[in-house]
DNA sequence: AAATTCGCCAACCGCTCTCAG
DNA sequence: GCTGAGAGCGGTTGGCGAATT
């Protein structure tokens, strides 16, 4: 009641964010958090709707995003966790950190979703979905490299403009700086160079034969509390309490292969559940 | 080398849910 | 309890680069 219209249709800029937009909206949260998005534009003077910048800071600016390959590991946990969940690719998301949903739901639109259907017709006379799963870090799951140049699609770069930016900014105290240190910071986890990818967090997560990728997980989530991101708290929160659910379970059983088994259950014990048939 | 097609992905659209008034 | 705005989610699309002809 009484509340303004979600955002002016008239005047709002769309397409691609450019490099300064970016940097105004992170400094911005850096100051406020996230949350509140509808203030976001008209505090910072960017000619966005709310949920623009919503979509642009959860998608791309927010701590502890991983971009780029998707690790055979990653590709079966999606593989698995759609086939329970379906298209619920936020749900799916929370189960790897590191991705988003958009991430997610592109990466299954693109190559997951064509290789399964490839598989499902090569062995749909005899095959099922054990040999999918039990394969899926085999050579019918490769690792995708993506190698994307666009700025949009690259949080190098954007560390990168970030720190171009400081170095042209006259401003010691500005927002931009804290802005920049945390887009460092970040870039260490992106980049690969704080988590290396072949020795990445979910490859040792998923295997559960060190449990330091947990406390990782924890340190990154309280890293993203520092930085204002409610999703990290709640991570913090499920790890200082963490609920052992039944789909949490079956995660931790898939390096015994339990899961493969469990999942049959749970599909009914038919071949492949009706989600990834297509 | 140029034109055309294909594939990927960032971002938008529209719907639903939640919550404040 | 009702209404409407904010937030979140999933589906879809437009633009761009790569691959092919």
């Amino acid at each position: 009641m009484g509340r303004p219209p979600c955002c002016d249709k008239v005047g709002i800029k769309k397409g691609p964010w450019t490099p300064e937009e970016d940097i105004i909206l992170v400094s911005y949260i850096q100051d406020h958090g996230p949350g509140n998005w509808r203030s976001v534009p008209i505090n910072t003077g960017l000619m966005r709707c709310s949920k623009s910048c919503r979509l642009r800071w959860t998608n791309y600016l927010r701590p502890g995003i991983k971009r780029g390959n998707f690790t055979p590991h990653e590709e079966g946990m999606i593989i698995h966790l759609q086939s329970l969940l379906g298209n619920r690719w936020a749900a799916i998301a929370s189960y790897l950190p590191q991705r988003t949903d958009n991430d997610i739901k592109n990466y299954w639109n693109t190559h997951l979703k064509k290789k399964l259907k490839k598989y499902h017709q090569t062995t749909e006379n005899f095959g099922n979905c054990h040999d999918l799963m039990t394969t899926s870090n085999s050579s019918i799951f490769p690792t995708y490299s993506q190698t994307s140049s666009t700025y949009a699609s690259s949080t190098e770069n954007i560390s990168r403009l970030l720190e171009g930016w400081m170095r042209t900014s006259s401003s010691s105290s500005s927002p931009k700086h804290i802005a920049a240190a945390t887009m460092d910071q970040n870039n260490m986890i992106n980049s690969g160079s704080y988590v290396p990818a072949s020795h990445g967090v979910f490859e040792s997560m998923l295997s559960f034969d060190n449990l330091s990728s947990i406390a990782w997980e924890k340190s990154s989530a309280e890293s993203a509390i520092f930085n204002g991101d409610s999703e990290g708290k709640e991570r913090v929160e499920s790890h200082n309490n963490p609920p052992l659910s039944m789909l949490e379970k079956w995660l931790l059983d898939e390096a015994t292969g339990q899961a493969e088994e469990d999942l049959m259950e749970l599909s009914g014990g038919d071949q492949c559940s009706d989600s990834v048939i297509f």
